[in-house]
DNA sequence: GATCCGCTGTACAGGTTGCACAGTGATCCG
DNA sequence: CGGATCACTGTGCAACCTGTACAGCGGATC
């Protein structure tokens, strides 16, 4: 999948976005064209899939996150409910799961009184029966995939 | 927090990271100062928590995702258990949540055998009790927060 | 032994960045 | 109302980086 050179590659460009193809090369000791390739083949393949900029909710006012776990109606599967919940802004991410006809949604809101409001929104979707949430007290491993990179890089 | 200009910004950059500020300005007809000065912003106040590669663990090998319910023994605290989690590379992120004494994880394994073997890592950890697992059989909405940085332009 | 593949080192033109500066309009405040 | 502050604009420059191409080299494969 990955080796070593291109776990480091991804391991500095993590720890320093800004620095350009050339002074990875430098850093890392290997020519510039081969950190050009490895990063072409790593977005080619998937691995890597952006650099898009990693957005902070909690910074633009959204400090709190909870995760709802959803019962759905028998009826209408699973996609319909998805479709609905992609237009509520706040259910940043949704999973569907092994409990059979549920759903987990990753969720953000302004305050408490907010989250209401979106498990309020949450509920009134077509097909969703109940929703059950757990609020995020504190975000004690953050997202995080370098272990992962380091774990593939060694072991090929 | 920020503007509709940020949040075009920020829009523009994670559909196509690899424009330049130069680029980026020609398309939303500002100066290129302004852009330049907008990322800077957003960067100092953590908005824009940084450039880094997005790496997919599926990609990685890592198809298997599931979310953890940890049951912690009471005395000890949450942060002993999160430095032992934070030593499992294939747990990628975790929270301690509202049921008191409970945290939520989101792993990763390679096969459903590998995920066992995870997760019997997990509460060999010293202070977890109990883990209850869910598997994640499809992503239904991959993690998002452009409805956010939306919503959050829209109104300011 | 021949071939394929990836890495190295080099070269070049073109574009971009970082930085600085002055001018302008809007907003705020005494 | 005058004055100050602030953000945006438009410009300029030197230094640097990118994209691309090429030839040489070593290891692995068959």
């Amino acid at each position: 999948m990955i080796d070593a050179l291109d776990g480091r590659i991804i391991e500095l460009f993590t720890a320093e976005p800004r620095v350009g193809v050339l002074e990875a090369s430098r850093r890392l000791g290997v020519a510039r064209g081969t950190v050009q390739a490895r990063l072409d083949r790593m977005a080619r393949t998937g691995v890597i899939r952006g650099f898009g900029p990693e957005i902070d909710p909690a910074a633009l006012g959204y400090t709190v996150t909870a995760f709802v776990t959803l019962q759905l109606r028998q009826a209408g599967g699973h996609d319909p409910v998805a479709a609905g919940l992609a237009g509520i802004p706040e259910v940043i991410e949704a999973h569907t799961i092994t409990s059979p006809g549920d759903m987990l949604c990753r969720v953000v809101a302004r305050s408490n009184a907010d989250l209401q409001r979106v498990i309020d929104l949450i509920v009134a979707t077509e097909g969703v029966e109940r929703a059950a949430s757990v609020i995020s007290l504190a975000n004690q491993i953050p997202a995080r995939t370098l272990p992962l990179v380091r774990a593939a890089g060694r072991e090929s």
